[in-house]
DNA sequence: GCATATCGTAACTATTAAAGTTACATGAAA
DNA sequence: TTTCATGTAACTTTAATAGTTACGATATGC
């Protein structure tokens, strides 16, 4: 799909639709080709796509703590962040392994006949 | 503690403090009164307030995932919605218990002598 | 080669949520 | 009755995000 399709079909401009998915480009998740007939590919099979993976490429804060302190002289801010430092660590874990079991083939399966076509359409592409 | 003193620790204004604090008053971990001495004090000891009654009361989204959907005919947005749903739940419930096990006690102990005595004071007063 | 189509990206504007501010009413204490 | 504090409405400022415009780079088809 070109960038102006998906952003028909997200509500949105085909600008912010480039911005938003360079992350998935620059992780090898997609491949964009310019030009006549370019636009927007799985750069690998949607099998292999999970949403840990894409999670990391756009460097979402997954959980949100920020264990950095604003004001490193604060003693509640520091306590507070003592207290909690593992606790962040645990969810993430927990949250990355969640959305490692989460390829993008199983949502295609969820979304039904209509995208597992066009799934097949481009791979026989 | 009045909202002033507060606003000057924390290098804010003293409406944004009400405004914050707000809800820890409602929900009866805080209490202020007006009035010549007035300001803020625990509504029952610190080592009853927990980290989850403070989230709670004040609402915050504590998992940055929301299950409703933004477009109910979304099909994408259905089905990832529903492989996280349950992963949200998991989460929720253990940072849950997490914040459950620090007290405001835990962290004022943290906080070193300067705080506890501070608590001191203001439980003789 | 040239017209067309598409991404990449910089620069700008618009929108929105949060913080900050001002003002004043309410209430409590000296 | 004066002073000091919260409670809150209304407004302004700030900062992050989204949206837009413009244009260069590049790929395809004629």
């Amino acid at each position: 799909m070109t960038s102006e399709e998906i952003g028909a079909w997200l509500n949105t401009n085909p600008v912010v639709v480039r911005r938003s998915v360079a992350g998935l480009r620059e992780a090898g998740i997609l491949s964009s080709s310019r030009g006549h007939g370019g636009g927007w590919t799985l750069a690998r099979p949607a099998e292999t796509i999970t949403l840990a993976d894409i999670a990391s490429a756009l460097e979402e804060r997954l959980i949100p703590f920020n264990t950095e302190p604003d004001n490193p002289n604060c003693l509640v801010e520091r306590a507070v962040n003592k207290a909690l430092d593992g606790v962040k660590d645990e969810l993430e874990q927990l949250l990355r392994q969640r959305l490692a079991d989460v390829t993008l083939a199983d949502l295609a399966v969820q979304c039904g006949a209509g995208v597992s076509a066009h799934l097949e359409k481009q791979r026989g592409h």
